[in-house]
DNA sequence: GTTTGCATGTAAACGGTTACATGATTGG
DNA sequence: CCAATCATGTAACCGTTTACATGCAAAC
């Protein structure tokens, strides 16, 4: 999902400046599907107005600096969902951690118990923030349950190792 | 985890060619959490041998392409240990479908239904390859363990919820 | 008085994908 | 006969990240 589809997907929910679009992305029902930054949504919306499928009007302010506001245009609109009805690109996790894990032989115990509680502490995160977060629409309450279903998986298998990996240290320890 | 770096991880378990370590790649341990094209893999091989990290051995063949083997040499053996040391970067979960699906409303049901079922046809793949995974360390044991309890938790959720769709494309039909 | 929030943008560098080029052998 | 397997590599392109530049206002 490039960051094209990404901004006209946030600019249908509500007319948005560039900074705006990179908040919503950071919010519970984005940040665990889909990511952009600065340097990619700005040129992405300079794009996208080009090719008229966003508008913008530029709002003047006096204590804040100006802001440019984008709005989806209709034929952005159809954009958009011609590019929901194509088929979309597969789903990709990517796991250093897991990665690393599998060359747990090669590394010192307390590496391996330091990596998995930092894993942890992240995963932890990712699903209190899922826990709290207030879906919009069906869709989101769908999207949501569904990040909340695999954390909650990932969190449980943790748990269980923590205590085998703990024997072990321990073990070492000795 | 970037194609360098999986290539050490690879050659520490055993000597192959650039096309063997694609193979590995796709192989049930480690496609569910790295990817690495020959559009990478090759000058990745070819920079860690000017650094020196890896060795290559040209192997003439009669009935098949010439081959060159690359082996991991001490320098890179601990520069992948060194890797491994330093803080991992972050798993990452691109997911286009949970971001479709955050704009549900949008599309006719048929199409949800759909892109649905290709979903959890993807996930069960995945999810039947980890269960014939015969992992061959203790970390792979884990990685494969930690694969699986994604998959599936993900997979129960689908099925809870393919129902909820069945109702709702049931009642657009009458 | 420092950090955070608001706000836009550019340029260089990076890492990677895709497509292309080549070509013999084996298996269905 | 056609597809897949073996095997290496290049070049163009793409999208993105990172760092930089700028600067005021409010909150802590």
């Amino acid at each position: 999902m490039d960051v094209r589809t990404i901004c006209l997907g946030i600019l249908t929910r509500a007319d948005a400046t560039g900074y705006e679009i990179k908040k919503r992305v950071e919010e519970h029902g984005f940040r665990h599907f889909v990511e952009a930054s600065f340097g990619s949504i700005y040129p992405a919306l300079d794009k996208l107005s080009r090719d008229g499928l966003v508008s913008v009007r530029e709002e003047i302010q006096e204590k804040r600096p100006d802001r440019k506001v984008y709005s989806i245009t209709r034929a952005g609109r159809s954009a958009f969902i011609d590019s929901l009805m194509t088929p979309l690109p597969e789903d990709r996790h990517r796991s250093p951690f897991a990665f690393a894990m599998l060359f747990s032989d090669l590394l010192p115990e307390q590496r391996i118990a330091q990596m998995y509680d930092a894993y942890a502490a992240q995963t932890e995160d990712a699903f209190r923030q899922l826990q709290q977060a207030k879906p919009q629409s069906a869709g989101g309450h769908f999207a949501i349950g569904l990040g909340r279903a695999a954390y909650g998986a990932i969190l449980d298998y943790l748990r269980v190792h923590r205590a085998e990996l703990e024997t072990q240290t321990a073990e070492a320890a000795e």
